[in-house]
DNA sequence: GTAAAAAAGATAGTAAAACTATCAAAAATA
DNA sequence: TATTTTTGATAGTTTTACTATCTTTTTTAC
């Protein structure tokens, strides 16, 4: 049997929810490209309007601006990927596997999921990556998130942060290496993409570079901290 | 005797030297004030031009665009910081007291050096947390990248990553923990400034807390490698 | 099956942003 | 003092970012 996985959005994010309507999904699929394609700073929803064979106004009757639709956009991808990795754990006990699958998921490029019509998940990746902090990194920053357009996000970092804590619950940075751990699967690939001496991952290009990078970081983290708990004990 | 201190600017970075010039100094002075203010999207040639009493024309005299601007700011911060580093570390021979050192400034608000009479360093430090990845995150970095817009942050990455493997001559991600420091310095701060729940540090609010959680992440993780590569031996 | 409501299409228009061009006045320099 | 460079003043163009209005089409409700 076929799944179809619905993402429930916060309805700031838009005037009128895209995925009830053909042109709402319109909207979504084809500025996932355009943004994809132009990057954020030269799309329009001119543009937009234009490749979907609808009106500027049209697309305004769904989002406000296109910061918020760049918000939708990502805080989408945060809840799919939230529930991907919910569900990749899933069963699993030991707080390292569950770590090691998070930080593949992060930084491994996502294949287009099938479960999800109108969305190209692996283009979206490709918008967090090189767009995804242009959600926060604006002066409206505490309005946005009084209106809680970021809770995917945070939801996110909580979920990493509460399993590490669940490795060591003493470990005093647990939110900030979630979040370290986030950020930096999506800056190493795009430094490796495209300013590669800012990484060591010139050479080779991979993905599996990043994610032995950020294993490297964090189980160092934790198992130090570890360490240096029991040495205070004796 | 006092000391005034000039950076070499890559001259692709502007059209006409300002700081050749009063109105030139102007625009860099005021663009650091009215940035910081009012964020960088919402930061524009006409506002400026009012704000020092000059013209739009007057102000693209000196810089094609306002994301040139913007790249000029923060080349010229890397620049300005690079040199405060090595001034501080010199004569330190100890790389652990030197990442410090360096974890330090790049955590810790900077105050105004008042060698620099038209660039106060304190906002600008504060756009570098705010703004500073907009200089990289565009669908033109590739073009701008091989102008070697991006040669100070560069450098300084390679500095520190240098003094990394001064520590630990096998660790074998120095560039990309050394871009990690100073990445995670700015995300951290402004996470905890606007979107606390991302980060430990929404209790306190103190730049202290980054630095213990950077030396923290940095030092497990080249103690680490040590210790893996000492167990190899044996 | 028809009336009412909602959504989409078509068109137009405004304000501001992001530039470019031109010419005269002032300042620097040779 | 003549010449070059820089600035000031003004004007204009194109694009972006919206808002408004009216008509047609589609959906839903009874």
């Amino acid at each position: 049997m076929k799944h179809s996985l619905r993402m429930k959005m916060n309805e700031s994010l838009f005037l009128r929810d895209p995925e009830l309507s053909e042109l709402g999904k319109k909207i979504v699929k084809y500025s996932v490209q355009l943004i994809n394609k132009q990057g954020f700073e030269s799309f329009t929803f001119k543009k937009l309007a234009e490749s979907i064979g609808t009106t500027e106004a049209g697309v305004y009757r769904y989002f406000e601006n296109k910061h918020r639709l760049l918000v939708y956009l990502i805080s989408w991808y945060w809840g799919w990927l939230e529930f991907q990795i919910v569900f990749q754990i899933n069963n699993i006990d030991d707080p390292v596997i569950k770590l090691k699958k998070i930080i593949t998921i992060l930084s491994k490029n996502i294949e287009d999921d099938k479960s999800t019509e109108h969305v190209n998940e692996s283009l979206l990746h490709q918008i967090i990556i090189s767009e995804g902090s242009k959600a926060y990194l604006t002066n409206h920053v505490k309005k946005d998130n009084k209106q809680h357009l970021f809770k995917p996000y945070k939801d996110l970092c909580k979920l990493i942060g509460d399993i590490i804590l669940e490795y060591n619950p003493k470990y005093k940075y647990s939110r900030s290496l979630a979040s370290t751990i986030i950020e930096m699967a999506h800056l190493q690939n795009f430094f490796m993409q495209h300013l590669p001496s800012l990484t060591d991952f010139a050479a080779t290009k991979s993905e599996d570079d990043i994610i032995s990078f950020l294993n490297d970081l964090v189980f160092s983290s934790i198992k130090n901290a570890e360490l240096q708990q029991s040495n205070k004990k004796k």
